[in-house]
RNA sequence: GGAGAGAUGGCAGAGCGGUCUAAUGCGGCGGUCUUGAAAACCGUUGACCCAAAAGGUCCGGGGGUUCGAAUCCCUCUCUCUCCGCCA
């Protein structure tokens, strides 16, 4: 959520940086400004009655002490008449706090000044590229074809049990999952991030902090007896073990990994992208999240970056890095890089990270601050990054790998693995 | 799931209708003393709204009673103890 008092400030701004968005209804920034006015002008008049009504009450209970009991009447008369006047004030004050919150949440994180113009992801600009292209023979098999001649993951089974888009990893292909999210792990910590377990359900404050809601409520599963909502990702549980705290600057930065399963509805995405798994409901991912300092947080972004890029280069397949363009963005961050890797069998780039500064957005919500050197509360910056999402990786090593041999294993992965090929 | 107890400032913990502007201790910060440090002593020490002052809000969340609530009532959440169930 945007600060306040800097939409106050900049107005005009605010509205140019969210059309770079794509954000059409600027009207809701001149509506919230209107709101603060009233709500402003209303506390004003609250607290003055409110003043009033605290001294006089005050004065009721000295005079009760001495027993002049009629002038206590007199003013219990008074502090009655000056709290009916109170009534419709704090009403309407209700009302517009709420208006205000309304508006406020309703508007997108601002771009970053380094966020490229542009609509569509044809617009995202690539940054660099890596890794080789396989050439694969003619006849090479898209990995939906190879995870059943392999026997490694069932669809099919996944659909009986829970239903479509929801995988049974089997024998090798199970294995490989594991491998993959160890490996994760080990090399994150491996550059000084802690390791987390966090819970892969969590309460409405919880997915309210980093920004799911109300924005992608419907992207969520919820279960409704206990109103807690399945985790899209472990970037949620993790950012919010800091909500509400007060941190000092010398606990910055504060680096956190997770590995969890991720579950998303994907209510809305159809056709020839979802195939095998290229999207699923329920997947593995081991994410990375930084807590920082705001002078540090785009230098920790590229750090974030290349960190990525480093564990992508050890598992030796074809990538590329795109910052997204304004347009293509999500709706809390500021500035995203996004990772595809080439699927060589399908002839595609798939998408197998996104790393995002996220500035104050989510800390906003979730009220993570530090008291900087001069004692003034600031918000820490927030950026996450998945390191790595796990489908798309093992669709693109299945076809890139395949020989008539097996599917060879990366170096990097086999001690983990147990074996150089499956 | 049942019974009971509890939730107060960074932490511990008192307060249980008006003097709470929340005691006290620890911790933090500053100072005195010291070559320096420790100890001792002195001072200081929360957040939020408001441009700021004045003022207001915050004693787990929400609601109520009252002229007045940290304090009484209702409700929710969480924690602890005991019982039950359980990988």
């Amino acid at each position: 959520m945007l600060q306040l008092a800097f939409i106050r400030n900049n107005k005009e701004e605010v509205k140019q940086r969210l059309t770079v968005k794509n954000f059409a209804e600027l009207s809701i920034v001149d509506d919230l400004l209107s709101f603060d006015e009233e709500r402003k002008r209303l506390q004003q008049q609250f607290d003055s009655i409110q003043a009033r009504v605290n001294s006089t009450s005050k004065q009721i209970g000295q005079l009760m002490a001495k027993g002049q009991k009629d002038d206590a009447e007199n003013k219990k008369q008074e502090v009655a008449s000056l709290k009916s006047s109170l009534q419709p004030i704090s009403d309407r004050l209700s009302i517009v706090e709420k208006q205000l919150e309304d508006a406020l949440v309703k508007l997108p994180n601002l771009p970053s000044d380094k966020v490229p113009p542009g609509k569509t992801p044809a617009d995202n600009i690539v940054v660099r590229a890596g890794g080789v292209e396989p050439q694969l023979s003619a006849n090479a098999l898209p990995h939906w074809e190879l995870i059943k001649k392999y026997d490694i993951v069932d669809f099919e089974t996944g659909a009986k049990i829970t239903g479509s888009g929801f995988p049974l990893y089997k024998g090798k292909g199970a294995k490989l999952q594991r491998a993959l999210i160890q490996y994760f792990l080990d090399f994150n910590i491996g550059e000084g991030y802690t390791e987390y377990l966090p819970p892969f359900m969590v309460n409405e404050a919880t997915a309210y902090g980093t920004g799911q809601l109300p924005d992608k409520e419907g992207q969520m599963y919820y279960m409704q007896a206990d109103n807690f909502y399945m985790i899209p990702t472990s970037e949620v549980p993790l950012t919010n073990i800091y909500r509400d705290e007060i941190l000092k600057e010398e606990d910055l930065p504060i680096r956190m990994t997770a590995y969890s399963p991720c579950f998303r509805r994907e209510a809305g995405s159809f056709g020839k992208d979802v195939r095998g798994l290229n999207r699923v409901h329920q997947f593995d991912k081991v994410e990375i999240v930084q807590l920082v300092h705001p002078e540090r947080s785009y230098e920790v972004l590229e750090e974030m970056v290349n960190h990525v890029e480093k564990l992508l280069n050890t598992l030796t397949l074809p990538y590329r890095i795109l910052k997204l363009c304004g347009g293509d963005m999500s709706f809390a961050s500021a500035l995203t890089y996004d990772f595809e890797v080439f699927s060589a069998a399908q002839q595609k780039w798939l998408e197998v990270s996104s790393v995002s500064n996220f500035e104050s957005f989510q800390t906003n919500r979730m009220k993570i601050r530090f008291k900087d050197g001069n004692g003034k509360m600031q918000l820490v910056h927030s950026l996450n990054g998945s390191a790595l999402a796990l489908p798309r990786i093992v669709a693109c090593l299945l076809e890139n790998n395949q020989t008539e041999n097996g599917i060879k294993i990366p170096l990097a992965l086999q001690r983990y693995f147990g074996a150089e090929s499956i």
